[in-house]
RNA sequence: CCGGCGGGCGGUUUCAUCGCGCAAAGAAAUUUGUGAGGAAAGUCCGGGCAGGAUAGAGCUCUCUGCUGUGGAAAGCACAGAUAGGUGAAAGCUUAUGUCAGGGGUAACAGAAAAUAACCGCCCAAGAAUUCCGUUCUGAAAGGAACGGGGCUGUUCUGAAAAGAUCAGAUUCUUUGGUAAGGGUGAAAAUGUGGGGCAAGAGCCCACGUUUGCAUGCAGCGAUGUAUGCGAAGUAUUCCUCCAGAGCCUGCAAGGUCAUGUAUAUCAGCAUAUAAGGGCUGCUCGUCCUUUGCUGAGGGGUAGACUGCGACAGAUAAAUGAUGAAAGGAAGGGGCAUGCGCCCCUUUUACAGAACUCGGCUUAUACGCCCGCCUUUUUU
RNA sequence: GCCCAGAUGGCGGAAUAGGUAGACGCGCUGGUCUCAAACACCAGUGCCGCGAGGCAUGCCGGUUCGAUCCCGGCUCUGGGUA
């Protein structure tokens, strides 16, 4: 129904789920993000997202702040390319140095999440 | 007018599609309302607040330092004082408790850098009297040869040569006196003129400079000004001294609930007028413990609420993304060449709340307003 | 978020109550030794400039006669804190 939302339980802030997501899940690449994702053994939760952007590329708030909104833009339209009724927890982080435009990032976000439904 | 200086503001707007945080309403779908800044930044000062034995006293330590007013306070603001720098001016900017308390330091250069005597000048004592002219050489300093005289004057002795005495001249040595002069240096002993003196010197005098105290006047005051009595051997707050302020840690402080377990074992110390400990160093005071403390080593949790009442209030952290217009600025082109109009391109800053206030500092495309100045140039 | 610390030749690391910056070690360059190298020994070694000189302690200012040092402000790097 309401699939370009992108509400508070799509988010992914637990401590105990992120430090399992990060020992247990699998890698991948698709510029400008490095990916790590897990599929959810508890299908009744929405699918769950971290993105996030290292202060060492990016010192000013501004920055950070603008590329974290593109890329929850980019994933708010685009994640009904993940297949129905699974569940998965995904770590974005933008590795790229320079700030990139929003064409960029969600060809990457796309990229990323084809190759997920792949598998 | 141009240009300059000071102060104060603003710092994009609209539409379309899809979304986010919070609050309220609703059974729900959903609807309505609301949602970043002047610096939210740096974390440089100062509070509130919280905890740390009732954080309590002294020393140590740290910070501040002209005056007045405001302020809870501030490395705060405004106004002012004195002295310096800069500018043509408006103005801008720096310093200011004390070396008439003490200690330290003053590299290099220089005679000397802080109880100054290396040269020079002068008094005294002692010793000595190889000096002049011409020529040659040499850039000069100097050197060589030849000639003249044996420092000058007075008195005495002596036949003469010569000698002695006293006074003076020159040179050297020694003991003193002198800060007027000496290529240095950031800084050289209060400046100029006169008197004075053996030579000199604030040693004395006049006019000044800097400065302490007392009194009068002006001012709330810093201070200014006048008179009188004094001082003047420089600079620097590095330490000390004087005045004032400061206990420490910081919301990841701290509190509540839930989850979860084991003070196993080893080493050292101590056992009641004793020992050990506690959030800065020392001392005191105070409090706590008495199978205690310290170290090694091991086990468990790491979620939620609160703190966080807010005309924003999150907690891996909302306030947006994409597209299109309008406006501003800069550049180019065309029409006009008096204002101006049209088109194209580029650009549209610095930057994102995290317990909260008062300041400071730093960053900032561009635009607007007010006041002041007039060196050059034009009218 | 909060609280701290640091920055010196190519590298590590000295020097501070303000007075000639680069001690010392490593490295590099040249030479001696060797058939050749290693080791060892000797000399040199920040940058610009023919030279006289100038610039150099992360950067920009200030105080001072004179700052690596003292005082502001930026930049970068590292650490602690549930």
């Amino acid at each position: 129904m309401h699939q370009f939302t992108f509400k508070k339980e799509e988010r992914l802030s637990s401590k105990k789920e992120l430090s399992s997501l990060m020992s247990e899940g699998e890698h991948l690449f698709a510029y400008p993000f490095r990916v790590t994702y897990k599929k959810c053994s508890d299908s009744l939760s929405p699918t769950a997202v971290v993105i996030s952007v290292p202060k060492r590329n990016f010192k000013r708030a501004v920055w950070r702040n603008l590329l974290k909104r593109r890329s929850r833009e980019a994933y708010r339209l685009n994640k009904s390319i993940l297949p129905e009724g699974e569940s998965y927890h995904i770590l974005f982080v933008y590795v790229a140095k320079s700030e990139l435009n929003y064409g960029s990032i969600e060809g990457g976000i796309r990229e990323a999440l084809t190759t997920i439904s792949r598998q």
